[in-house]
RNA sequence: UGACCGAUGGUGUAACGGUAGCACAACAGAUUUUGGUUCUGUUUGUCAAGGUUCGAAUCCUUGUCGGUCAACCA
């Protein structure tokens, strides 16, 4: 056998290689098993779909298995709406844990049993000093060491009593915190005696009034991995430094030890990621909610008609790395064009009508063209249009004056519309005030119908159109990136980021006119309509009697960079 | 003046000491009853300086630039 036939080895990401490396020297004895550990405080976003993508795909791809796990050791930020929404957007991403949905909130017994046993190795210890003070005398700073709290030798009685008492919440917030003893004169800030549990008289969302303590984050995450028997601990680069600390925890315990691996989170310019900005711009309204379609959210991307299949797409295609990347949100739509293309059924639909009138054409008279549905599906079939002697057409497909290349109609000019005939423009009607183009003028020719031509009559342009008369005269919204800069946040000290956002990033048109069969369109189906771009159903805005739709993206637009270059 | 991480075309991402490849973008052309799709072609890159080597994006040294870290947040 020819062993070099044209086998492409595939490339992998670095993650992928360390599993793969792990597998063959049976590190794990072969097993892959990840997690999707979010805190249940915020909605997911397009950074969060990253992680997802990686941590169930990785999982699928070596035959392992990916939890569910909320990292709910703050119980005054979270929520169970937030953990709704969390599992309804994995879920909607084309992602299954199963039955492994888990909690960091589900081993608050077995993490106060640890902390229990770090006090007992004299490795822990109850400090008392109020965070402020502890922060400013105690911590030092990066370049200068920290000093001891002077509570740092207590007995190890004192300090399991006085945990004790913490937990029975014998003690108001902020009189003790459970700190780990390792070294306040580190170079990572993180080893300078971090705490591990503060008291926090508040109802948890799952726990109810059980605990009046609770762990902390870098307490609790990789012990619940420990827990959970995860091997590749997939995060983001900022938990590097972090590190050092879980395995410190899980060193000193003598528990299970997962692999932790950082990888680059991921950044898209003309928006903001954060989870704090995301909230301003809802809580101010600056925009419609969690799920406004202009918002890089999943559930505003899921409103704005992005499918599932194009975001996973989108992460396999932006690649898992450990350098700063800030990815082009052009590979976002090309994401979703790519996969809209091959499934959305075609509608004719015209955002700025603009009335054309074929003046031979019998007043009364209605056809029925045939509508070819994808032309990228040989199975997609085809439907029946109306046609009669009134139609619109879009405002932008007429000037006055074209340019050579402006290949669509203008007076003397001649264009097919597309599944009817072929016309010629031979007058308008201006508004002498404003210049206004009001109704164009046109002779069809009955030779010329589609699929029946025999004349060999050759036009530059084909024009979509809706029959006046039939038309489904609805809302359309357009949405335009919410910002106009590529990096929002990079704005002068003193100056507010919001003064960046695209006051024109959404267009309300209130009467578009539609082929009318989208008066019956379906909310989650995504339809091109030609020569404009994809559209859905809107989810929040539309009735029974009036569907709103947004538009997912537009088409590629060779004419308008044309027109660009032009100016 | 601390610790850790990183640096490959415009943007991402491969190449694991042996021809710098792929995707997106851009540009040019072909096809097209969507200025869409598809197809073909083109342009553009190893942060810098030394060193090791027959050979360096890759290994070593130094420098430069960028990121992260000082919550009783995650």
């Amino acid at each position: 056998m020819a062993e070099n036939t044209e086998e492409k080895k595939e490339s992998i990401n670095f993650i992928h290689q360390i599993i793969e490396e792990d597998n063959k020297t049976g590190k794990f004895a072969g097993k892959v098993h990840t997690r999707f550990p979010p805190e249940p405080n915020g909605y997911l976003h397009i950074g969060h779909a990253k992680s997802i993508c990686l941590n169930f795909g990785t999982a699928k791809k070596y035959n392992g298995l990916c939890n569910l796990r909320f990292d709910d050791t703050n119980p005054t930020k979270e929520s169970d709406e937030y953990v709704n929404s969390i599992m309804e957007d994995v879920k909607w991403l084309g992602f299954d844990w199963e039955d492994r949905r888990y909690h960091a909130s589900d081993y608050f017994d077995q993490l106060y049993e640890y902390a229990q046993q770090l006090i007992k190795k004299g490795k822990a210890y109850v400090d008392s000093l109020s965070s402020e003070d502890f922060a400013k005398n105690y911590k030092g700073t990066p370049t200068k060491a920290g000093k001891n709290s002077p509570f740092r030798d207590r007995s190890v009685e004192e300090n399991l009593d006085l945990f004790d008492r913490m937990r029975k919440g014998e003690f108001p917030d902020g009189a003790h915190v459970v700190r780990a003893k390792i070294d306040m004169a580190h170079p990572n800030m993180h080893m300078r005696d971090p705490s591990m549990y503060r008291i926090k008289h508040a109802h948890h969302h799952r726990t109810g009034d059980k605990w009046h303590i609770y762990p902390m984050y870098d307490f609790a995450h990789g012990l619940s991995d420990s827990i959970e028997g995860i091997t590749h601990s997939l995060c983001t680069l900022e938990f590097e430094v972090h590190r050092p600390l879980y395995d410190w925890f899980i060193d000193e315990l003598g528990v299970y030890h997962p692999q932790q691996i950082e990888f680059a989170r991921l950044n898209l310019n003309y928006t903001v990621m954060s989870k704090r900005k995301l909230l301003e711009l809802v809580e101010e309204g600056y925009v419609d909610g969690w799920n406004d379609p202009r918002l890089p959210t999943i559930s505003g991307l899921r409103r704005r008609g992005y499918t599932p299949s194009s975001i996973r797409t989108f992460a396999d295609r932006i690649g898992v790395a450990k350098r700063d990347n800030i990815i082009d949100v052009g590979l976002l739509e090309w994401s979703v064009r790519e996969d809209l293309n091959k499934i959305a059924p075609r509608k004719m639909g015209v955002l700025r009508p603009l009335k054309l009138i074929i003046t031979n054409y019998p007043e009364d008279k209605e056809e029925l063209m045939d509508a070819t549905n994808n032309p990228e599906d040989p199975d997609g079939g085809t439907r029946k249009v109306p046609f009669s002697r009134e139609i619109y057409i879009e405002q932008s497909d007429f000037m006055e004056d074209p340019p050579k290349k402006f290949f669509r109609m203008g007076p003397g000019r001649e264009v097919r519309l597309k599944y009817a005939y072929i016309i010629e423009c031979v007058d308008f009607k201006k508004d002498p005030a404003t210049g206004e183009i009001l109704e164009v003028y046109c002779t069809y020719d009955p030779l010329t119908k589609s699929g029946e031509d025999q004349t060999g009559k050759k036009v530059k342009s084909t024009l979509s159109w809706v029959s006046a008369k039939h038309a489904y005269r609805t809302e359309v919204r357009l949405y335009d990136r919410l910002f106009n800069v590529e990096d929002p946040s990079d704005v002068e000290e003193g100056e507010d980021w919001k003064k960046n956002i695209n006051p024109g990033s959404l267009e309300i048109i209130e009467a578009a006119a539609l082929e009318p069969s989208l008066a019956q369109a379906k909310a989650g189906v995504g339809y091109q309509f030609e020569r404009q771009g994809y559209f859905t159903v809107d989810t929040k805005y539309s009735t029974p009697d009036k569907l709103v739709f947004n538009r997912t993206v537009t088409l590629k637009d060779d004419w308008a960079k044309i027109q660009q270059a032009g100016n």
